[in-house]
DNA sequence: CAGCGCTACCACACCCC
DNA sequence: GGTGTGGTAGCG
């Protein structure tokens, strides 16, 4: 394979030196995509905060992945696509009815995914997922499929019993990465219609359910399991700590004949309402230098992880992820989007569906739970969310302050609560009292002011007794087209309607245009994000992009030809 | 020219018995 | 010896 491509490599290279010496006329022509399809995203990038950046300017539905591309130092560069883009050159089957430019391109473009991670981003709704681990050697003893079918249903039961969320088996995705030495799994969790806050929370709530597990491998001497299990723990304690932590805390609480602190009260008095702890040694295994960890690895819950992707491989090694033996997870029958495609979308973390009836569920540290009292976020029962100041949307914040900021009184938001099935937004405001009703500011009652995401509008209401009795609502404004949330949603609807035109049903001999053409330009751009100085770089660019106006958008014209000196630039880096 | 976000670990200072 | 801090190698 390396050397198939040296060799493309080098015929790349001869091709570009030919240009240098005949170069391409520049009569303009128009692009072939068409206004209606979807555009083309392609953009990589050397630094992550650059990649997210420029996620926030794009009006797509784009995400940041992470390519390695240099063996050893796990080196990573970052893209920015669609899932729709990303599936197509990702996907092995070559799409027919390309030309050879086209065809290059796909298999650059291919190549440079095959070590390709998913970024799950800080602050995003995301997945319930695991990564699973132990080595083969040092574990001769263990039953990978088994431990993992115990997991699910440990995992299944606290989502019950602490969340209400039903699941099973067949709601987990299971990815399977195993070597001879290694056992290695995914599982990615496709609960419907509930996600968790972000993959902070999951990680939260992976260390809560699975502590009494910890007091097993705290322990150093193997015979203690059974005596450490005895101290009626709860299932699924109030207070989860983070591992690191809850050794020390643990130990030191057994030591002292833990009664002291308030972890401990609060696992006695939860202890003694539920039953005795479940049993989680299946957990425990061992690695090559004999010592006792988590067969679930807790490190992958940290902020903007890289999560590598289904049919990914780390670089250097061979083993991709391909769905487990014992997957039980079959995605809905499309007939729009191949059965692989839906599989792909289902492995990634944060890919979550939006509908009207998501529940967010959050999971906070005793630390955190101290700090949400003051910027106050949480979670009701029917899942929707509320708090004081500001909102996750901080554009509707602003638009709403400007909205209580009017002759010279300062209103502000005292409290915002958001209602997931109608998707409105309430806010109370405070200081500020004008009421449309009485055409004046009431003296002693609030008003608030509702968004409706839904419709796109704004109104007033307010806490008067008067008001409220004659039910007064003011007239609908429309929202500013800037904070208006609708292209969320219209973005799921294109989104879908991208799938259809890239699936493997479409006519085979037109390829997706748009795609090609315009990703080939976006390749040589290894955006310089807005860094002038490299003007000079940025001319040569925009060449070598006009140079593929001519050449590889002639797909139909047939007279193509590869802009060479940009991919063998791209090739060498 | 060019990854990122941690945690474990170490060295050291400071404190108290 | 216990505890807190600050810097860093190296893991995921």
């Amino acid at each position: 394979m390396e050397r198939k491509w040296e060799a493309k490599l080098k015929q790349i290279e001869e091709r570009a030196s030919r240009y240098e010496r005949k170069p391409l006329s520049s009569v303009y022509r128009p692009r072939l995509s068409k206004p209606e399809e979807p555009p083309s995203i392609w953009k990589l990038f050397h630094r992550q905060t650059q990649a997210f950046n420029f996620v926030k300017s794009c009006k797509e539905d784009v995400h940041v992945f992470a390519l390695e591309y240099k063996v050893g130092d796990g080196q990573r560069i970052y893209l920015v696509t669609t899932y729709a883009q990303l599936w197509f050159y990702y996907k092995s089957r070559m799409p027919s009815g390309l030309h050879l430019a086209q065809i290059i391109i796909y298999l650059w473009k291919q190549k440079n995914l095959l070590h390709c991670y998913e970024v799950i981003p800080e602050n995003a709704v995301c997945k319930l997922y695991f990564d699973l681990e132990f080595n083969k050697l040092a574990n001769p003893e263990a039953d990978g499929k088994k431990m993992v079918a115990l997991l699910i249903e440990h995992v299944c039961k606290a989502l019950q019993e602490l969340y209400r969320v039903n699941c099973s088996a067949e709601d987990v995705f299971n990815l399977d990465s195993s070597t001879d030495e290694k056992f290695s799994r995914h599982l990615i969790f496709q609960l419907h219609d509930v996600a968790f806050k972000d993959n902070v929370h999951v990680g939260n709530f992976v260390r809560k359910i699975l502590q009494p597990a910890f007091h097993l491998i705290a322990s150093e001497d193997d015979d203690s399991i059974s005596e450490s299990m005895g101290h009626g723990f709860s299932h699924f304690p109030e207070t989860p700590v983070k591992q690191g932590i809850s050794f020390s805390k643990m130990s030191s609480d057994r030591d002292r004949g833990e009664s002291q602190t308030q972890n401990s009260k609060e696992r006695g008095r939860l202890g003694s309402a539920e039953q005795s702890s479940p049993d989680l040694s299946f957990l425990v295994v061992k690695n090559n230098t004999g010592e006792k960890h988590l067969f679930v690895d807790l490190g992958v819950y940290t902020r903007n992880r890289n999560f590598r992707l289904y049919k990914s491989s780390k670089i250097g090694k061979q083993v991709a992820l391909e769905i487990a033996e014992d997957n039980r997870f079959f995605p809905k029958q499309s007939k729009t989007i191949s059965e692989e495609n839906q599989y792909f979308l289902s492995s990634l973390v944060s890919n979550v569906r939006f509908s009207d009836t998501l529940r967010i569920l959050t999971c906070d540290t005793s630390q955190n739970k101290q700090k949400r009292v003051e910027y106050s976020h949480s979670t009701n029962t029917k899942g929707n969310i509320e708090g004081f100041h500001c909102s996750p949307y901080p554009e509707i914040d602003q638009f709403v302050l400007s909205l209580v900021n009017k002759n010279g009184i300062k209103g502000g938001i005292r409290h915002w609560s958001y209602f997931f099935p109608e998707e409105l937004l309430v806010y109370d405001i405070c200081k500020y009292r004008w009421c449309e009703n009485i055409g004046r500011a009431h003296k002693s009652n609030n008003i608030m002011i509702l968004v409706d995401l839904k419709n796109e509008v704004w109104y007033q209401k307010c806490h008067d007794p008067v008001c409220k009795a004659e039910n007064f609502k003011s007239d609908c404004f429309p929202l500013p087209a800037e904070i208006s949330l609708l292209f969320l949603f219209k973005e799921e609807e294109e989104f879908t309607a991208a799938e259809t035109m890239n699936s493997d049903t479409k006519s085979p001999h037109k390829p997706p245009s748009g795609l090609l053409s315009e990703g080939a330009i976006s390749d040589a751009d290894w955006d310089n994000g807005l860094d002038e100085t490299d003007f000079v770089e940025a001319a040569e660019d925009a060449e070598l992009a006009a140079a593929a106006e001519h050449g590889l958008l002639g797909y139909c014209s047939g007279e193509g030809e590869i802009p060479d000196e940009l991919i063998v630039q791209v090739l060498q880096e």
